[in-house]
DNA sequence: CGCTTCTATGTAAAATTCTAACATAAAACT
DNA sequence: AGTTTTATGTTAGAATTTTACATAGAAGCG
């Protein structure tokens, strides 16, 4: 009873990275906020979390925190990025083969999908090795050079691999986008890459979170036209959705 | 004025790992407790500290806390395999090219290793974030299908990879090890992808610790004659270690 | 130099969160 | 069944943090 509660807000934690009492009290409307802080203060006893003024983070969110550019981007506008991951999850059809890159919105879709069936690839190191912790989740890892930045592979040599492979979807992430530039990133390999995995995929899926909206990176791997649906959060411009809707793609 | 004083807490803060905000007003009696706040802010901005209720902390010290981030099942025989992993850090040369497998005693090579300037190809995905936290190390990951046990890949095209790529030194450990089934492991693919790194190398070390000796497993990758070095803990037993030496391999 | 503007800091009240203490309920034990 | 232990709820009060406003000094500028 009381370890099943303590053990399911430490996942949560490790989902989340960081929690409010008041988020916790909703997650479980059947206890009391006194003991929801008594599981915390325990949690923090056995070094799992540490306790904040008004909640809780995981250890991995505070070691992330530490450290470079990468994991710097990953505390920005991470509630927005797990309501993206929550709404790709759920389109995610079970027995399903498909592509996801190594961003960190893609980390976020890692920990929110739910253990089916499914065939991924990934050139996501830390996304792979969420993935893999599923036991229903078969996880194929793409090779080559490591970025260090965002701890993704990406090599020129991608589309032998690709060769023998097949997706039905594709779901990427792009670090910055405008209606005239498209969807673009900071590197010519991931861009390659990223355009590939679109081509060998029947449908693309997007997932932007509304602050990479109006920011231009210098390699440009997708085009409005070029996607099937776009996973975005609710901050993004009615204008911009209906660039999108008007070429029938999907913004939700 | 501000920029030193903030740079000074940041710096208590990692000695001392925790302060209150007491302690930290008695350190500076010249300002006030709310600009000794608004400083812990800041830093707690900058991804260098965490606020917690009644003051801050580093960190390192969260990390501390928290362990081992990846391979819990590690435990095992630690003290040996890091014995042989310094062993092995000491052998690898600035400006060499290499490959390490993914198992644990890789990991805790990957630890143990200097950041020099160095080319490593692995199929481990733990070893390759390890790796790709040092600066001067370019880290090239194998792709494949992830084992889950281990967190490697292992893939029938590999062969393929291995093909446009060079490196002098192949630096592997094994599952189990008897002088008549040579040195094995659990997975036909990884075994062929461990032969096959080994045949690429201009010479190969092996890294066992003596808990693997009397086992067999099912797929072996190489023989004793295969390998030019081995690398082992203080209890190995003498009478194998004649077995190497009279085929002139190095036993340290 | 006198003026404006911006930044850093101080003060104190208000808001929030946490702790402590006691009460009750449920579970475990004998 | 009765006793002890453990888990939980409730509340008041303590501690901490935030907010809002005030002030002083630094920086920029004609």
């Amino acid at each position: 009873m009381k370890r099943d509660r303590i053990e399911e807000i430490a996942e949560l934690l490790d989902k989340r990275g960081k929690l409010t009492l008041e988020q916790l009290d909703e997650q479980f409307p059947n206890v009391s906020q006194m003991t929801l802080r008594r599981d915390l203060f325990q949690l923090e006893q056995e070094g799992r979390i540490i306790r904040v003024r008004g909640g809780a983070m995981s250890v991995k969110e505070v070691q992330k925190v530490s450290g470079e550019p990468y994991t710097k981007k990953t505390t920005i506008h991470t509630d927005e990025k797990i309501e993206i991951a929550q709404k790709a999850a759920s389109l995610i059809d079970e027995n399903s083969s498909l592509f996801m890159d190594g961003g960190t919105t893609a980390m976020y879709l890692a920990k929110e999908l739910p253990d089916k069936n499914l065939h991924i690839f990934t050139n996501g190191l830390a996304v792979a090795i969420e993935l893999a912790q599923k036991k229903n989740i078969n996880v194929t890892m793409l090779g080559g050079q490591v970025m260090t930045e965002n701890l993704s592979t990406a090599s020129p040599v991608a589309k032998a691999y690709f060769d023998n492979t097949n997706f039905e979807l594709a779901i990427i992430s792009a670090s910055a986008f405008t209606p005239d530039n498209g969807f673009s990133c900071g590197s010519q390999i991931e861009a390659d890459l990223l355009k590939l995995a679109r081509g060998k995929a029947k449908s693309t899926y997007m997932m932007l979170d509304s602050s990479k909206i109006g920011k231009i990176m210098p390699y440009t791997f997708a085009h409005i036209e070029d996607i099937d649906v776009l996973i975005t959060d609710e901050n993004f411009p009615a204008d911009l959705k209906e660039k999108f809707t008007e070429k029938n793609i999907v913004v939700m």
